[in-house]
DNA sequence: CGGTTCCTTGAGGATGATCAACGAGGGTGG
DNA sequence: CCACCCTCGTTGATCATCCTCAAGGAACCG
């Protein structure tokens, strides 16, 4: 669901480093730039006035971010920064939208991308507002795993990570993820987590 | 943001009405047709357990609904009903994706439709998370709101509604719009909201 | 005027947030 | 190798807030 580097450069797209945290867009600015990440994974996310952070979304190898502000006339509804270090291409929107205008099958593909990120965000509101932080966790965690057979898997998100992008505290998640442990519907081993 | 209405009927489109209240779509069903809301309006909503409600969206004359899951191959994520008497145009998902694909300029649209739900999905996600019921009635209402001037609106959503949109309760949502009524953010005329 | 829907208020309780303190691991430099 | 630091995890106590439950009032419509 990306598009192909070589027809990237083609166009003159940049591919750029940011080290770990480095602030890609910020939120409120204007739209300039197409981005697809190379290597690495992007965090998308708000901050509000006593610093509470919430998690937008995690764009990871190969994928695009940012694009809605691209096709409308509005600024970034969040801030971007590089989760750990992560090489990006950059391309123009000028250019962008002119590949999307040539290649129909490239639009489609970008069509789907949006329609799949309408239906995960409704999911995740949905998931949200139904209170209960077990619950928030569990769709969290389901929402992140791989396959979906029944092996249990290493969840790669430290507790503060998975309180940001369920809108819970850090106390909370912990506590939270200890009664799920008693409960077995996950396996906590040296403090990591399995599910 | 509508296709045309002859090249719908054009295409074999059939106009149907629905009593307020009547289900239009129901969550967990396979995606066989498009939708767009001649007259009236349409909501689309999780339920929980408990019966606790969560609107994801109203849908009003002119406006299509329940794409995203005719582009993915997933189900509906969310029920829809009809929010009063309402007549909606439905075509086959086949024949829709087929005019996708014979007018670029129309899958385009579609494009740039689903680049605003998700970007107004996201600054709802960011809205309600903020906690602070206050902060997500007034996210609510300014999304709401048409002019952006500073006169104020009658409000034509009760309580509930507000409630079920906010994922609060509908006390909660009373009580925080006495305080923001004595503060002079909105006005209440005989019950009515005035924003 | 009777019924329905919506609004309102109060009291009480549950729960997640907050605050504070400490533990554990991993990496770095002396 | 050890000391230090820094990030992450953990726990307990207290607090604020929203939910819950219950009851009644107001507006609207046939």
């Amino acid at each position: 669901m990306a598009i192909d580097l070589d027809l990237l450069f083609t166009w003159g797209a940049l591919a750029k480093e940011y080290k770990k945290n480095e602030v890609i867009i910020n939120e409120g600015e204007t739209a300039h730039f197409y981005f697809q990440v190379i290597d690495g994974c992007v965090r998308m996310f708000n901050s509000n006035d006593d610093g509470k952070e919430f998690t937008q979304g995690y764009f990871c190898n190969g994928q695009s971010f940012g694009e809605p502000p691209l096709f409308i006339d509005e600024k970034y509804p969040a801030t971007a920064t590089a989760f750990q270090d992560v090489t990006i291409i950059k391309l123009s929107k000028e250019k962008f939208l002119k590949i999307l205008d040539e290649y129909p099958s490239i639009q489609k593909k970008f069509l789907i991308l949006m329609a799949q990120r309408i239906h995960s965000k409704a999911k995740t509101s949905k998931d949200i507002i139904n209170q209960k932080p077990e619950f928030r966790i569990l769709a969290f965690l389901n929402s992140n795993k791989k396959s979906s057979d029944s092996t249990k898997e290493l969840v790669p998100f430290t507790r503060q990570e998975i309180a940001n992008f369920t809108g819970l505290r850090v106390e909370t998640v912990i506590r939270a993820l200890s009664k799920m442990k008693a409960e077995n519907k996950i396996d906590i081993i040296n403090h990591k987590i399995y599910f």
